[in-house]
DNA sequence: TAGTGGTCTAGACCACTAC
DNA sequence: TAGTGGTCTAGACCACTAG
């Protein structure tokens, strides 16, 4: 009695995991699960808010609550700069710019981030190495006219990630994985042979409507985003 | 004034975004937002927690609430059933099943999933088609240790991924994405060339501390996960 | 030890929607 | 239109932890 929306939470998850509220079935409305609880409606709304975040049953009001019929997994991925992905791995950082220029973007990137004819836009290749070894190869374009100030930055000593996060207080972005072969060039930045399967993360990301960079991080082949739920 | 959550949450992060709270700098607190919002403190605190949950803001008690220094990107993917998967884009499903083998589990296997020394695991490599055209591939590995059942269970017109989720109500589960070559065969089945970059996800799931089964998901050469944050 | 967030309550009103 | 979840409130007490 009296229990918390963790106890409520956890008993419901309980229940539906042991099958005693099988998938598709209805579940008993809040002012129920509140009295056999012993506890204030609340704490039950919160716990079932929860539980249908996490996908596992669908509420509508008027019709009640059920158990998923095939429950929505849903992996959630963190995804932190480099610099902390290889430290919290315990390993040594290491930053090394491999190319800068200026000039129009090219077609496919002002397709992908909706920019005028004539864009300008700041083209870097940066790696990121683990203990010396190769971990990542950023291949990074900017956007010029919102961002004219990467023209004067230095991106010798720190990546652009660093530069930007401190720049642009946030920002909403696409993020797509895929898989690639590496072409020479990635090979031999990454030291790995050319053809070599290799995960990709490509990431958009606008500020106010505007795209502000573009990027394609190619991580060392064998790589693996992992997660549990 | 008189502000619900949602705009107590929507406010608040465009403070963030605008730049006008920095990175790493103190928020006031519950107390102070729910008067200057003209709302009970509850209120203020569903915004902030959401906020929080989202990897925005970074709340301690008595140290109180600030603005994450580099906010923890977070990218949030449904695993939808291939079905579904396929019929939300509008096309037609197809299923068909490859090769179906019972046999002990193999070493890696037994190791991933920590397994005896004997254990007798089901072997189904399927194939699953989106308007005729091979969309993925599934090799599968179901322990028949803990899912008997699945010895005499018909996979022949349906797949193992429907059959389970109609079996298990629910389960831990780990995944991981990462980049592959296609072999010959996987090029077979998926009509592509051997030596094509594909996009693998392998999952593997537990009940109540025992693993039911391995799967590797192999998709078409060219598919990508996207989502927006 | 004092300040902050974490949680619970009892009650209320509202918004949606199945019937 | 009635039943269900969605949200808000005013107040309370608790748990954690920085200083």
């Amino acid at each position: 009695m009296k229990a918390t929306y963790r106890e409520v939470k956890a008993d419901i998850l309980c229940r539906i995991t042991k099958g005693q509220w099988a998938p598709g079935s209805l579940i008993p409305n809040e002012v129920e699960l509140a009295e056999s609880y012993g506890c204030a409606r609340a704490t039950v709304n919160r716990a079932m808010r929860e539980l249908a975040d996490d996908g596992l049953i669908e509420r509508r009001r008027k019709a009640g609550t059920r158990v998923r019929a095939s429950p929505v997994r849903q992996a959630r991925f963190d995804i932190p700069l480099v610099r902390s992905e290889i430290e919290d791995k315990g390993a040594e950082y290491r930053y090394s710019l491999v190319s800068r220029a200026i000039d129009e973007a090219p077609g496919w990137l002002r397709a992908r981030l909706q920019l005028g004819a004539d864009a300008q836009a700041l083209h870097l290749v940066c790696m990121h190495y683990a203990n010396g070894d190769p971990f990542q190869h950023e291949d990074r374009w900017i956007n010029l006219e919102v961002l004219p100030q990467a023209r004067d930055a230095d991106f010798t000593q720190t990546g652009p990630n660093e530069w930007l996060v401190a720049t642009i207080p946030f920002s909403t972005a696409e993020i797509s994985f895929s898989a690639a072969l590496a072409d020479k060039e990635l090979a031999d930045c990454l030291a790995c042979e050319a053809g070599a399967p290799v995960f990709t993360i490509e990431r958009a990301t606008w500020f106010e409507g505007d795209a502000n960079t573009f990027v394609r991080l190619t991580y060392r082949p064998g790589h693996r985003m992992t997660t549990r739920y």
